[in-house]
RNA sequence: GGCCUCGUAGUUCAAUGGAUAGAAUAGAAGUUUCCUAAACUUUAGAUGCAAGUUCGAUUCUUGCCGAGGCCA
């Protein structure tokens, strides 16, 4: 029962009436705290029609309205805008409702499937920040999908094979002893992340020794010739540098031992080698491991996971299918191509001249395996912004293909996590480990919540959970109460606040609410009210940001954007806080007043728990 | 070179084309005989610049300045 369905249907009526409007697009706002009433109406865009003056439109509306629905109270116009005043009894059948209902989320997804791709890693170093951001969007994405009734497939796609994996492996054993998680007590994402910078390391040094041979210093001279270096020039980059920096992967392939011999793994690897893939499994294995124990701690899981080991190869057919219906060219080398100058992108490779797939192939091909697994309606990929126009290309080319199901194709198009100094570079070590700043936000609520010194009682086991919960939590909603668009700022050093808009603060909240139905509970003090009080201010601003609540998890999951409800769950704990403050509740003398102010109590701390749950943060009882 | 984002208080974030641009944090001043002060109250502080569309622009359009990204 939400009233803004009724107020809409009735404004409607009465601008056909008074004006003679059909059909018209009427939407409300919250009222702005500085006027009386709790919905406005915004007339402006009607005054053609009802040729009178802002003022008398909005009265004639507003006297309509308050003949015609018995919810609204009475209203007061100030130049265009309608300010709408809800009677005290529709709020309180509201909060009966709440008491009685508990939170209910309309079902707008109801029938349809959707597949959620989310973390997709490499299997060469371990998780960052990033990759937090990532993984929490997605997780909480497909809660608000499922609460909203989506059929919903948490899916992950790894990313198990390739050159990465190979400088791995190839670092470890040239230069490993033999090392293993086991033996050295290092986790297994970690380990194989430690040879993966070894083998950077040990090819910038091969690089460097190279640059200041006479082939570098030749191969310098060209470049210092090239149209390139004009650019640079323009800049006032200097040109060595740059040249190391533009040369690196040339330099890969054509030059470099270490080079040589990834490429080699690589390929053997690719026909099958016994030893390599023996290799390839147990480094993996090691990082499936270190991964697991991230995942777990973050409190996320998939439902099905495809490894890029098994899929690469998919998308090849396709190629074929989309040259035969002519979606697709070949050129005279023999290369395939598509054409997206139609659609305001370019022409677009998807097959090399020696009849290898280029990273968008597989893609294509993964997409088929999805529909052919799922029949889904929608598929959504939670990827950084970076790839935007990846996407763009993909959707067109499954359209191009004549896939039907390329319409339901989704890019949950995230923005960044920088630092301070900018993006975070593994090369210059500015990249924020998952492990570790799950390890310092955790021992920030410890340190804080023995500062406060609150939990006398509580048993070690209980206090360990309730640390994670803070910790873990507060990381959570920092990355998700940012729109999920925008690109966002962490900074090391002041780390993550534990005060103000934070998980703590709403968690805190939370355990409040518990503290105070514990105790009514314990001196039988019951949440039933008959004869309906008098509604103070602070009881109302609850009621409403409940009732609105579930629009705003319809939203999120319209928008892509779980922030929407980081923000509803932080209004209502606010508003709750300011309640506790101004009125008395379980000392209250009067019987209905005191069970009204329990039951709002009992509603608020259930929408609380609900909004952090499609978050992925657990709430305290007490802290 | 082409294309795509983004510029809001000192800082980090809000604001379906609507009223006097909201929070948090940092700053200043207060609140504890009272259900948890990780709280509450008060105070000061911002739309990069310039045009345009509109009854009305932080929001839409164009140019400039600045930051980031993508494609060869």
């Amino acid at each position: 029962m939400n009233i803004l369905t009724a107020l809409t249907d009735k404004v409607n009526e009465a601008l056909v009436a008074l004006y003679n409007v059909q059909d018209s697009e009427i939407s409300f706002e919250k009222t702005n705290a500085n006027f009386a009433g709790d919905y406005t109406f915004v007339v402006f865009p009607f005054l053609r029609a009802s040729r009178k003056k802002p003022e008398d439109t909005a009265s004639e509306i507003g006297e309509f309205l308050k003949k015609e629905l018995a919810e609204v109270d009475g209203y007061n116009v100030v130049k265009g805008f309608l300010n709408l005043e809800l009677s005290d009894s529709y709020w309180l059948a509201v909060a009966e409702n709440l008491s009685s209902t508990g939170v209910r989320i309309p079902s707008i997804g109801k029938g349809q499937k959707v597949v959620v791709e989310y973390a997709s890693p490499n299997t060469n170093k371990p998780l960052h920040l990033g990759h937090v951001r990532n993984v929490v969007l997605g997780h909480s994405y497909s809660e608000i999908m499922l609460a909203n009734g989506y059929d919903v497939v948490k899916n992950n796609l790894v990313n198990d094979r390739g050159i990465h994996i190979c400088k791995s492996m190839l670092a470890w054993q040239e230069w490993g002893n033999g090392e293993t998680p086991d033996s050295s007590g290092i986790k297994g994402d970690h380990l194989v992340g430690k040879y993966y910078v070894e083998f950077e390391k040990k090819f910038q040094l091969e690089y460097s020794k190279w640059l200041t041979s006479s082939e570098g210093l030749s191969q310098l001279e060209v470049f210092k010739a090239s149209n390139e270096a004009k650019k640079h020039i323009k800049e006032g980059t200097d040109l060595a540098k740059a040249f190391k920096t533009d040369y690196t992967n040339t330099y890969f392939n054509n030059h470099s031992l270490l080079g040589a011999s990834v490429k080699i793994i690589l390929q053997k690897w690719e026909e099958g080698d016994e030893d390599v893939i023996t290799l390839w499994r147990k480094m993996n294995g090691w990082v499936y491991n270190g991964f697991d124990v991230t995942y777990n701690r973050l409190g996320i899981a998939f439902d099905k996971i495809y490894y890029e080991s098994d899929t690469y190869l998919l998308g090849k057919s396709m190629v074929q299918e989309g040259l035969e219906s002519e979606a697709f060219y070949q050129k005279a080398d023999g290369s395939v191509w598509v054409d997206l100058t139609a659609e305001g992108l370019d022409e677009k490779i998807v097959q090399r001249a020696d009849g290898t797939s280029v990273y968008i192939t597989q893609d294509i091909g993964t997409a088929q395996l999805k529909y052919d697994d799922f029949g889904m309606d929608q598929f959504i990929y939670v990827v950084g912004n970076e790839q935007d126009y990846h996407f763009k290309v993909l959707k067109h080319i499954l359209q191009k293909l004549n896939k039907q199901y390329a319409n339901g194709l989704y890019h949950m198009s995230y923005g960044m996590v920088d630092l301070p100094e900018g993006k975070m570079k593994s090369r210059e070590g500015t990249v924020v480990d998952a492990d570790e700043l799950m390890d310092e936000v955790v021992s920030t609520a410890k340190k804080q919540t023995e500062d406060l010194g609150k939990t006398e009682g509580m048993t070690e086991e209980e206090l360990s959970v309730l640390y994670e919960t803070l910790g873990i939590g507060a990381l959570k909603y920092f990355l998700l109460k940012v729109d999920a668009k925008k690109r966002m700022l962490y900074d090391p050093k002041e780390s993550i606040d534990f005060q103000g808009n934070t998980a703590p603060f709403i968690q805190y909240t939370y355990a409040r609410i518990s503290s105070i139905l514990r105790a009514a509970n314990e001196t039988n003090k019951d949440t039933n009210f008959r004869t309906p009080p008098n509604l103070a201010a602070e009881e109302k601003d609850l009621i409403i940001l409940m009732h609105d609540y579930p629009t705003a998890v319809n939203s999120a999951a319209k928008n892509y954007n779980p922030s929407e409800i980081a923000n509803a769950v932080y209004d209502l704990a606010k508003a709750f806080n300011k309640f506790y403050h101004e009125h008395i509740i379980l000392g209250e003398e009067d019987y209905n007043l005191r069970g009204f102010r329990l039951s709002l109590c009992m509603a608020v701390g259930q929408t609380i728990k609900h909004g952090f749950k499609l978050m992925g943060i657990d709430v305290p009882d007490r802290m």
